[in-house]
DNA sequence: ATTCTAGACGTGAACGTTCACGTGAAGGTT
DNA sequence: AACCTTCACGTGAACGTTCACGTCTAGAAT
């Protein structure tokens, strides 16, 4: 029932703990004889190191942290995923920590992983305060950030590129002829928002067509909140004729609101949502989107995570996630 | 930038260490006037607690592995939210891991949990041999595992009602009207699909009618497996008039193989799924399910297994997870 | 005056590793 | 023969806690 430390294991093979340590990690001068034999010992005694005391010894715990809003939310696994794959080839586990956008609950998590002695941080969609974060960062190691700029020396972060995301996805609807177009945003603050707002901005004003705030309305960036974003939309302006939706949940609302107003999508209004989510292309009809390649987000930042780690020195550029226009039938029915 | 350790506190308070423990963890004699000194300098040099240095004494790291196949697969999530946000209340946190069904990193990931000491385990959907899993047991501690029966004194099961599941949704094919009515299941040897299979089979018994292995076809549990499959069923029964997919997505995959070959759902074909994912209620047509309650599955197992952790030596009964017919548009249109 | 008790606090060991040395033997060089 | 080098391996300390004691003081009881 107990577990068999290194001491067993040299007591067994008849030679000292540092022997045995040589053997298993494979380095350090070691005759190949008493390799094998360690070893074989080893496999009897079902032997593993711990890695708490690994831990305590080298200050590397081989583990890192994930903060993000909801795994349960569509978004994040895939992500979560491209960590924990890109961990697991270097033998990094991933302590997985929701915070439902809560920036108290933020800080509190990075703070208790602190304790925990992870060697790094992933941190998806912070709302948490940019100058606790900053003083976060003064006593803790690498930490890898989406979306956000946070000047620090051990901080580095991946951005998807937003306000392209939010050019493209309005330049489509314009192409396809519609010039009555309508926003639909999260309410929370929120960089991404902010990014994609500013995207749908720029397209509007490279086509020549007029801005007007009444049609940026906000809500909750869920299916709930598109539904009702969009009902409050046509309340304020009965001709528009197509819908930028923050993310693909308000774009499925949105489309959902439609129908119940006898709207055809996309014939009198198209809609394009962001993310292009699973669920995206399942729907009837199929929601347009922007496709984030949301296993890289996640595989990207856990390679630079290790990066950092490596290389406590040196500082790192941003990384740009690319973004795609994928259009489906809720414009191009 | 280097953490302040319970050494220095105790310097800073000018006490012993063990005064330090006594004050932050509130157990043992300490005089109030103390331990408010203690507090104010842990809270001046922001003294946090080692969890590893913590973990090597008490042989507990507050820490338990979640072992599941893929966190990006849509079940899945919503019980890892579970699982978390049970621990959380009590400190713990979640390490997890995605193995995609494959024995081997099953027990790799097993062992390696093993080796991270985690205090326990959280294990959904195993292909992993029994007697391998029984000699796992044997040197470590608490396991949960989720629809599989091991009859050891450390592992606790949580036992999802999928026979009764497997019943529903043919009854309710039934009372339809349908009597040719054919499955489809996953290829993998799964025990949820064993008993989703003998679902179906008492409730065409009990209401008497003939069993026909033919209208059994195997394929991945995907949505592409779902259409393979439900093509290959037409093929060996043109008549079939009624369809129990394994879950979902071969539910989801069954509609649209319909919609290819001109049938409509469900006047021509009814179906129905498995699981109630978030998406079976978005599609259109929208999809007809038994729904479980995956958030209840993590939570649920993640109390049942700090209960083992509190109580070493009680054996705990199975806990069952009901489950209750969600019916959509691809049944009753 | 002596002994006892309880409260408040300190001390050494232990948890299982790794790191920086230390040691001893074999063989080569001068 | 005396010395150096290399190889193979061992030893003590350290990482930061907690646990089981030990110690000291003040006051009460005898």
């Amino acid at each position: 029932m107990k577990r068999a430390t290194i001491e067993d294991v040299a007591k067994a093979a008849g030679v000292s703990r540092q022997t045995v340590s040589r053997a298993i990690n494979d380095k350090g001068e070691i005759s190949p004889e008493t390799k094998q034999r360690v070893l074989e010992v080893v496999r009897q005694l079902g032997y593993r190191p711990n890695r708490l005391a690994q831990g305590m010894v080298t200050q590397r715990t081989k583990t890192v942290g994930l903060v993000m809003p909801d795994i349960s939310n569509l978004f994040f696994p895939e992500v979560a995923r491209g960590v924990q794959d890109a961990g697991r080839e270097y033998d990094y586990n991933v302590l997985v920590c929701n915070t439902d956008d809560d920036p108290r609950e933020e800080m509190n998590t990075l703070y208790s992983l602190m304790g925990q002695w992870v060697d790094g941080i992933v941190m998806i969609s912070s709302s948490a305060d940019i100058t606790e974060l900053q003083a976060f960062c003064d006593t803790f190691g690498p930490v890898v950030i989406l979306n956000r700029d946070v000047k620090h020396t051990h901080v580095s972060s991946i951005m998807v590129e937003n306000v392209r995301g939010g050019f493209l996805a309005t330049e489509h609807l314009i192409n396809l002829g519609r010039n009555r177009i309508g926003m639909l945003v999260s309410k929370a603050y929120k960089n991404s928002r902010i990014r994609r707002v500013q995207g749908y901005r720029e397209a509007l004003q490279e086509y020549g067509i007029g801005m007007n705030d009444q049609l940026i309305v906000g809500s909750e960036p869920t299916l709930q909140g598109g539904y009702e974003a969009m009902r409050k939309l046509l309340d304020r302006d009965e001709q528009i004729s197509a819908v930028f939706a923050y993310n693909d949940l308000m774009g499925l609302g949105a489309i959902r609101a439609c129908r119940d107003l006898g709207k055809n999508v996309p014939a009198d209004i198209a809609i394009i949502g962001f993310d292009d989510i699973a669920l995206a292309a399942m729907t009837t009809p199929s929601l347009s989107s922007i496709r984030v390649d949301k296993y890289a987000i996640g595989q990207k930042a856990m390679v630079r995570l290790l990066e950092m780690l490596a290389h406590p020195e040196t500082t790192f550029d941003k990384i740009y996630i690319d973004v795609e226009l994928v259009s489906r039938e809720s414009t191009v029915g």
